[in-house]
DNA sequence: AATCATTTTGCAACCGGTTGCAAAAAACGA
DNA sequence: TCGTTTTTTGCAACCGGTTGCAAAATGATT
């Protein structure tokens, strides 16, 4: 039912070759003949298949996105921004959800069925094998928001966690904070292993401070609410670093529940910087996250990976800024 | 580089097209054979590929996701249940992002390269002629989140806005608000059209109320407050039936901002019910959608157009129901 | 064991494109 | 003008699968 090149070589009187070399970019079409060939080609609608070329050149175009996070609103913006770049650059997102039930093995399969050019892992929760086995099966991928090593085993870009976690208990210390603590994410996320950690080196030099920690069971306003009453119940202390902005929500919202007030009685500070934290009820001060650069920057690699794949693995990260809102009390 | 068929037959000493129909679903192959393939396929680590045998079946397992609502937090529920179900039924989500510069022609175009069994138009603000340009180049096409009519042009399934527009004004009615106001999103939305018809239809027979009308320029946070601050500073009134959850979360914020309580000096109803609706510390009163029904008939609506091209046009459209939480005065 | 019905198999053509190669056409030089 | 170089063109094979068809193998029946 389609048009087909076939049909269009016809009409305009013309070799199939010729069809197809007037839509390739770079070939050898005389003027002529490319004339024929369009009219041809628009008076029938013709569209070229790109499935059907993919099989000769090896190359889709179609780029896996995959993720686990479609419950953080961060990862809406995540999602919109790396859709617009790809569309950008002619490349399609074909979306994974990873729920609970799927492991890497079918995921990896199924991106090879649909040849993929390329994987993007844009999670900050998925344990490291699950984006080395996109490697293991010699597709291209880039682990967006994934952890940071001095030599990794495959390409990676986001944030230093354990320097945010430095940030963050500066920040506390510099309010005068005296007893903090650090509220993470799932014990088991290497986000959460990361902040712990350079909060922890920082606040254990400093002496005149005492440090208490807790994980919420997900990067989830529910857990973080949760987590927040627990924290309440024990007797708090004077503030927390959430382990991102949703948790940090959740916590706010126990918090204000409880009567307490923001920031008199508890500061909190949080990760992310997404949309809803500027949001004037809200007013979280938070660490900025540059998205839009990590995301420019694991497309851009994910693309280079496509044309040498053996470019050696890269760890690209980006310096977060602590964004100053209401949640914490002044300086 | 990849494994191929010809590569497996070789192995397994056999033809080609054994090894087709080992992995085609009803196909006739001998138990011994189907062993030797499935030996062969399995040492060699072959995938079958999914974009060459669409050429003859005609079937690419691809479902076009386009949506052009990539900053509402409600879509990012949207977007999971939608790759979830069609995961589940071994669909592929193509998932593109209608940006201000992205028309209809090029959208069609782009899909249609990718030769995608479907499309699924997930959007509340496109006009119908942007789903229709689909329906017109022949591609199954549902319009999820559309505008419901008597005698659609093209499967639509959503809620009918109208109804809900009466709904609020009825809720309103009865905890006594004699001045309400309709806090709309972009007046050429369908949505907003017809919200604001059946809302303004059910007070314009209640006398003893009055309504005024103001739109947001946009489904969101800042427009939402925006508007909310210039209706506070021309002096409100005492209820308003937001456009959406987004824009009511826009509009609680301004009014805290003014130092005004919720619901004692002012009342807000929105819609959606997305997720931060009950947050704690926002509570939103609101309209729920039933999310989950309208998405799985989008789903299943997609398929079944797959499979019978011709089937006739369908509405589908689902009831929604009021979620009472503490934004509106008690009855 | 011979006959016939049924199942399984491989051949070859096809899906909609691309591309190396050699022949044909056009452009160039003197 | 003719020989040479360069560009354009079509042929045919190929990408990785599927499928109709007829031949081969198997099984059932007597």
């Amino acid at each position: 039912m389609p048009v087909t090149l076939k049909d269009v070589a016809e009409r305009a009187g013309v070799s199939r070759s010729a069809v197809s070399r007037t839509f390739t970019e770079g070939a050898s079409v005389s003027p002529k003949t490319r004339r024929k060939v369009e009219k041809a080609a628009a008076e029938l609608g013709y569209r070229p298949n790109a499935l059907a070329s993919s099989l000769t050149t090896g190359r889709t175009k179609l780029i896996g996105l995959v993720s686990n996070n479609f419950h953080n609103p961060f990862f809406l913006q995540v999602f919109d921004l790396f859709t617009r770049l790809l569309q950008e650059r002619g490349l399609r997102p074909l979306l994974v959800n990873l729920t609970d039930d799927t492991n890497p093995e079918d995921t990896v399969r199924l991106l090879q069925q649909y040849s993929v050019d390329g994987v993007i892992l844009a999670s900050s929760t998925l344990s490291p094998e699950f984006a080395y086995a996109f490697h293991e099966a010699r597709m291209p991928v880039v682990h967006s928001f994934g952890r940071i090593t001095a030599s990794p085993r495959l390409h990676v870009v986001g944030i230093d966690n354990v320097e945010c976690g430095r940030m963050a208990a500066r920040t506390l210390v510099k309010r005068g904070y005296k007893r903090v603590g650090f509220m993470g994410g799932p014990r088991e996320a290497t986000s959460t292993i990361d902040r712990r950690k350079g909060f922890l080196e920082v606040l254990n030099a400093e002496s005149a401070v005492t440090v208490s920690e807790s994980f919420a069971t997900a990067y989830s306003f529910d857990a973080g609410r949760a987590e927040m009453l627990n924290l309440l119940d024990a007797g708090p202390t004077e503030a927390y670093f959430c382990g991102d902005d949703v948790l940090s929500i959740g916590a706010l919202s126990a918090i204000a529940d409880r009567g307490l007030k923001i920031p008199q009685d508890i500061g909190i500070i949080g990760l992310n910087d997404m949309d809803m934290a500027r949001w004037e009820n809200i007013n979280l001060t938070t660490i900025r996250q540059p998205v839009r650069e990590i995301i420019n920057s694991s497309v851009e690699l994910v693309v280079q990976t496509t044309e040498s794949p053996d470019r050696p693995p890269e760890a690209r990260f980006y310096a977060c800024e602590i964004v100053e809102r209401g949640t914490l009390r002044p300086l």
